[in-house]
DNA sequence: ACATATAGTAAGTATAGACTTACGGTATGT
DNA sequence: ACATACCGTAAGTCTATACTTACTATATGT
């Protein structure tokens, strides 16, 4: 709940949104999702980082490897504001055809 | 539709997210938008034109003023993007539990 | 105890992009 | 026709942050 900012500023960035798509599959270790792609691990796992500040992942440890998935409640988080907007701006908008109607 | 990253580029920033908390209230010129705040109008239009090519915003011209609005369109491209995420991510969670049951 | 596998941290660099000021563009009113 | 109001664009600056390499930390296996 200090997350709708932290989330929205995580998923600016297009590097964090594939990580995100790899993790649709399931949990992944650092190493398996710095596999395919073009930047270093290290990289890797200062995004991981930001993605689990924001609330986006959650980690499990097992052994040495460090596990990350996506985290549902983080994603409801995100909803909820944007129902927010959406509802406001449905509200703005019917005020602002129902003054402009004709009579 | 190519919207999807735009959308969250353009979400990804904090002035850009104060904007569109104004502009909940209904549409507003962009001198009106500047007013409240810290940085120039210069800066405002610059953050507008984000907003408007991400398709979150939609501008309608009214003399020499030029009214912005949130646009619902674009709010729901991104609720069908988070919805995605959030299934898979259940569905997931769901095969992990399965596969971890003691038998 | 040592080697190996896996991952986080530190420090430095380079670039995207969020600002500013100055200027140009187009309605509207007199 | 001119002045005014409102706004977008251009060009340049400066900072946040996304990277890299080098290093450190921890767990596991022999």
């Amino acid at each position: 709940m200090p997350y709708r900012s932290a989330i929205l500023e995580a998923l600016g960035d297009p590097t964090r949104r594939e990580i995100l798509d790899k993790l649709r599959a399931g949990p992944r270790a650092v190493g398996e999702i710095a596999a395919g792609m073009t930047i270093s691990r290290p990289a890797v796992s200062q995004h991981l980082k930001v993605l689990k500040e924001s609330g986006l992942v959650a980690e499990t440890r097992a052994g040495t490897r460090h596990y990350f998935a996506i985290a549902p409640e983080g994603l409801g988080e995100l909803r909820a504001y944007l129902d927010e907007l959406w509802s406001d701006a449905l509200a703005a908008f019917a005020r602002h055809v129902e003054k402009e109607r004709p009579s």
